[in-house]
Parts: C-alpha cells; sequence; structure tokens
DNA sequence: CTCAAGGTAGCAATCGCTTGCAGTAGATTT
DNA sequence: AAATCTACTGCAAGCGATTGCTACCTTGAG
C-alpha cells in the first residue's frame, strides 16, 4: 500500500522508472490535459506505486503559492471557534488548501504579531473576530489576501453573522411574555460583534419602547457572566440580554447562586448557540449563527481575494432559537 | 513599520544594499555566531528595515525541515481538545514550529488519510486521541517522527493521561459516600482512554467488592450521554461513572427529564474536567487532565523523536476534583 | 511529395535559501 | 621573518518542482 520505501520519490524517480522527462510528469498532475493519456496514465500508475507525495516545498517555492491559509481566531478555547475552524478546514480542504490554525490567545498585539510572522507563509488568511483595532488591522494585514469574519472592515472582504433580526425578535418573544424591564449585559468594546448587538437591542429597546439598561463591559466569558450576575441583581431588570452563551452561562451561574431562578425570577437570552447552551440547566434560549455558512462563505471570499476580485461583504442572518432560559414574569412583578 | 514595499525581500536584496554576499545574509539569521559582529548588526539593521522575512518554502527545501509539525484531532469541537490545541501550539512555537491542525471528523479512516496527506509537508505529527487501530496508524505513520497523545502505541513514543489513581479515588469517594452499586458508561470501544478508564474502575470494584454493572458502549458525545441515562436507570446503581464529561452531562440532562435528581438521587463523576463540566448544573465530579503538560510533553517527545532518540512513554496523573454532582445515597436506598 | 499546423516532450532556467569547501587577511607562534 | 592558526566570507552546487521556449513527430492539405 505504501510502496517502495527506497528513498524519497520525486518527479525525477518516476520519470526515470517511465522513461519521460521530469516536466512530462510534473505535466501529467499539474495540467493532465496537454499530455498524452498513455503517457498520463503510466506516470500516475508509477506514482501511486512508489506513493509519490509532491512536495509542497518546492511547489510552493516554484509558484509562489504555498497551497495553505492561515485561520486567526481569538480563542480557540471559546466554544464558538471550534466548529468554525472545521467548517472552515473542510471548505479549505476542497480547495486543496491546509489551515495553519493560530491562536492569539485573545490579546490584541499577539493578533498582529502572528500575522506578521505568517504572511511569508501563507497565501491567504482568514480573521475570525479580531481584536486589534482596524488599523493595526489593516497595518500587518497590507497587501496580503484576507478576509473577515464576524467584523466588517472597510475594504476587506468580510462575512458576518447579522444578529439584529433574531435580537429583535428575541425582543418580541420576551416582551410578549410581559416584560418591561430588560438589561444588556455588554462584551468588550473591542469586539466588533459586541457593539453590533448592542445596537441591535438598544435599537429595539427604543422602538418597543421599553426600559432598558446597559451593564458592563464584561469579558466575554464565563467569568465575565459571573461578574455580570450581581449587576444585573442590582437593576431591576427581569429580562436580560448577555453578549454570548458564555457569558449567560456565567449570569446563569450567578444567579443560582444567589438563589434566583430562571426562568422564573429573570429570562435571559445568549447568542451563538455553542454546544454549551442547550447543555446548561436551564438551556438558553439563543441566536444561531449559521456556522458552516461561514466558514463556506469566508474561502469562497478568500478565493475571491486572492483572483484580485472586490472586496465582498456578506452578511447571513442568525435564528432565534427558544429554550428554558426565557419565560413569563411572575404576575407580580410585571405590573409594579 | 512595514519597511519598503519595493518588490520582495532576499536574502539577496539584503546581500546588496550590505555589500556582502548571500551566503553571509544567510549564516547571520540561522547561525549568528559564525558571523562578525558588525557584518551581523549591519545585516539585522537593513533586514529589519526593509521587512525580510525568510522564504520558508525555500528554507524547507534547502534543508529538508519544513519547520511545521502537524496536529492531528478526532473532534475539535470535543471541549477537551482546544485548550490541548492551544498548549502543544504554545509548546511548538517555542521550538520555531507552526502547527498545521488536522481534525478527521471523527472517524478512523479519515485519520489516515490526512495523515498520508500532509506527511510530506510536515516535519512531525501530533496525533491526539486516534480512533484508528494500532496497526492501520503504524501502517500509515511508518518512519514519520510522530508522538501519540493519549494512547499507548506500542514502539511510539506517547504521552497519556494516567487516570486510575484518580478514578481509583473517586471509587473510594463515593463509597465512602455510601454508595454500594455502581454502574460504568463506557465510551466507544475504538478508544484507548475509554479502555484505559473501564480497566481501572473494574479493578477498582474488585478490590472494594463493590457491585459494578458495566453499560454501553456509549458515544463519546452529549447524545450518548442522553441515550446511557435510561440504561442507568434501568440498573439499580446509585453511582455512576460516565466516559467522559461530555457524556456525563448527557446522562445529566436525561436524568434531569426522567425527573431524577443528581446527587441526590444519583452521583455521577465524569472525566476530563472540559469547561463544561463546572458549568453544568450540578456541576461534575470529575478528573481533571493536566492538558498543559500533556501539551509541552508531547512536543517534547517529537522533538526527541525527531533527533531519532528511543520512543518514551510518559504517564501524567489526572487528579479528582470534587464538586456537586457527587454526594450521599438516601439512607431508604443504601441498606436495601 | 512537400510544407504547415498541432499536439507532445524535453531542455534549462528559476524560485530563495543552505552549506561544504576553498580562499583571504590578520593574529599568533617559533 | 616565516609558518601556522583563526576567524570570517564567498563560491557554487544543490533542494524538487514549474514553465517558457524549442524541437520533434504525425497528420492533413495543397
Amino acid at each position: 500500500m505504501a510502496g517502495e520505501r527506497s528513498k524519497r520519490v520525486t518527479i525525477y524517480s518516476i520519470a526515470q522508472e517511465c522513461g519521460v522527462s521530469a516536466s512530462t510528469v510534473s505535466r501529467a498532475f499539474t495540467r493532465p490535459d496537454i499530455v498524452n493519456d498513455d503517457v498520463r496514465e503510466r506516470i500516475h500508475a508509477v506514482a501511486k506505486r512508489l506513493g509519490y507525495q509532491p512536495n509542497k516545498a518546492a511547489r510552493g517555492l516554484a509558484t509562489g503559492r504555498a497551497g495553505m491559509v492561515g485561520l486567526l481566531v481569538p480563542d480557540i478555547t471559546n466554544p464558538f471557534f471550534p466548529p468554525l475552524v472545521r467548517a472552515i478546514q473542510q471548505a479549505a480542504s476542497v480547495q486543496d488548501w491546509s489551515v495553519l490554525l493560530l491562536d492569539a490567545d485573545e490579546v490584541a498585539d499577539e493578533e498582529t504579531e502572528l500575522v506578521e510572522q505568517v504572511r511569508a507563509q501563507v497565501d491567504g488568511l482568514i480573521v475570525a473576530s479580531p481584536r486589534s483595532p482596524d488599523a493595526d488591522l489593516e497595518d500587518t494585514l497590507g497587501d496580503l489576501p484576507a478576509v473577515v469574519v464576524n467584523r466588517v472592515v472597510a475594504g476587506r472582504p468580510s462575512v458576518v453573522c447579522d444578529n439584529s433580526a433574531a435580537l429583535t425578535a428575541a425582543g418580541q418573544h420576551l416582551h410578549q411574555l410581559g416584560h418591561r424591564r430588560f438589561a444588556l449585559l455588554r462584551g468588550p468594546e473591542a469586539s466588533w460583534a459586541a457593539r453590533q448587538r448592542a445596537e441591535a437591542i438598544r435599537g429595539w429597546a427604543l422602538a418597543a419602547g421599553v426600559e432598558l439598561v446597559e451593564l458592563g463591559d464584561f469579558a466575554a466569558s464565563y467569568e465575565g457572566g459571573r461578574e455580570a450576575a450581581p449587576a444585573l441583581l442590582g437593576s431591576d431588570a427581569t429580562a436580560a440580554f448577555a453578549f454570548d452563551d458564555l457569558m449567560a452561562c456565567g449570569v446563569l451561574a450567578g444567579l443560582a447562586e444567589a438563589g434566583r431562578s430562571v426562568p422564573d425570577d429573570h429570562s435571559l437570552v445568549g447568542c451563538d448557540d455553542v454546544l454549551l447552551a442547550q447543555t446548561v440547566t436551564p438551556s438558553l434560549t439563543t441566536v444561531t449563527a449559521p456556522v458552516g455558512e461561514l466558514g463556506t462563505t469566508a474561502i469562497e471570499l478568500l478565493h475571491a481575494a486572492m483572483r484580485g476580485e472586490d472586496a465582498r461583504q456578506v452578511r447571513l442572518d442568525g435564528t432565534l432559537t427558544l429554550r428554558a432560559s426565557t419565560g413569563a414574569v411572575p404576575a407580580g412583578v410585571v405590573s409594579r
């Protein structure tokens, strides 16, 4: 199966074995159409038998293309990203690209540093939810083909999940359940998504004429949620929008610790719909992101960018998923 | 900051600029000690000013080393892996290695396929919790330097988390709480860890003289846990060991659905201590894996393997973390 | 029967960097 | 002062693939 374990199989070994020149072997793989059918098949057969694998370094050197794309995430341990990584990886492999994963560990400077390090090594870059300011990003990216996920940067192709409609729907849902006083537990200022979500909720609250108190910023993490819980209790809101599911889980724990029940005392809405959202108790009402599409679109856009096409900005809609963390307000509380 | 945006900076541009040969520039980077101090500094300064980044493809072609290691995981969306990925990544970057992430999507054949695809592209490979049978693995790995994480394969360096002691401690803990009838919710047969954990629990049960009923195999996932719950209810065990935290969470949900309470009706122990374990309600008593060490050790072993050293097999101990999912047996149940 | 056109193959240069070997100049030894 | 080191530096040959250009061999047309 693995073929002769001689030395190392190159196009030259194959050429010799087949009695043709190396160029022909090369072409048999890269432009099969221009080599004679018989010859091509003979070459492919021998290559398979010998277990030939083209040397990517050599090819990269000759063509200037590395066959590799970078994927920069702010924090791989944040459960939002693994599914995205997988989706992108699968979409990339269709294009015959390998994916170099880069984790910035949630620190903005690390992002630009990492980009600087890999820019010479990849053909393109996908930057997911970057924390760096636009200017820094633009600076380091330079002329490297890149697409941004979950953030809009002027002049760059991007694909974002638009949660506005779903958050509005969530608001309406809560309103119907009788809630009139809401809290917005804000995410990190550096996060584009946080600003976008906050904007959507503010817009809805204004239109619906309900009371909205903003709390935070809190970290986009379980810990951040734990910190947010007392703040929420200090307000008189009966329903809250957390920046994301992770934070919502922290809030859940914080409220439970304080002896409050969800959804009986408070209703809570998360965002992203990570696995956690359906496994916590109570399960979270949240906005489900179309992760698969996000990935395929990112690769598509990157492909376009590498061909020099104009930057396109795609927005995909999140959808509201109702679960157990939202319920009606106890009668006494509604009419104060 | 980014330097002249002329064409592409190579060692030749720098050499010309500095009035030295390309070899000297090359050496100024790869073996700084053997080039004259003044010259070296001049070169470094110019390189920095021009924004020089060595071309990895060229270097790889010349040296035969790619400066890249592969990291194969069975399922990146399983929350056990992201922290491991990060740990490995950080350890790798110290060695100046990039990490190529490969996700097998939980299918064994995909693993061997992926290995085949990247073997020519990386200097070494880290295989985490592989699902393929030993023989297949050995076959595809061949002479590629590789280290296995969380599984022991004859003749290969490996680093595993040994949960035996911690699981035994968990058993004793439950025993002290009054439990006498236990269930083992087995993980997938293909998983080495599942077999190892099962063995440890069997050993303890035998030594402690308690009743142990084995259920499963179940999938190592939330869904698997949901399926395990009815089986657990069908047994008369009062305490259960789940294969991992994910499965334990599923069991938790299944029991809750059936109106059973943890830890009042049943006690439950997980394994791995993923983020989920502390966020579910009730939080999970589990075995905490030393993920960071796992990562650094893996890189260390890989380094050794690449130098041709003998395969070393390291085992690191997991530690028992007590949380809310284990409690005493209600008096009526203990003495039947 | 000769010539042009098409379809295939081969030659050789090139991508950017590493490295064994040889050469040079100054320092040290005798 | 001659001989021997030392410490650098440069030359040039690769590493394995791609690709523009040239050359060859058929065919078909004139």
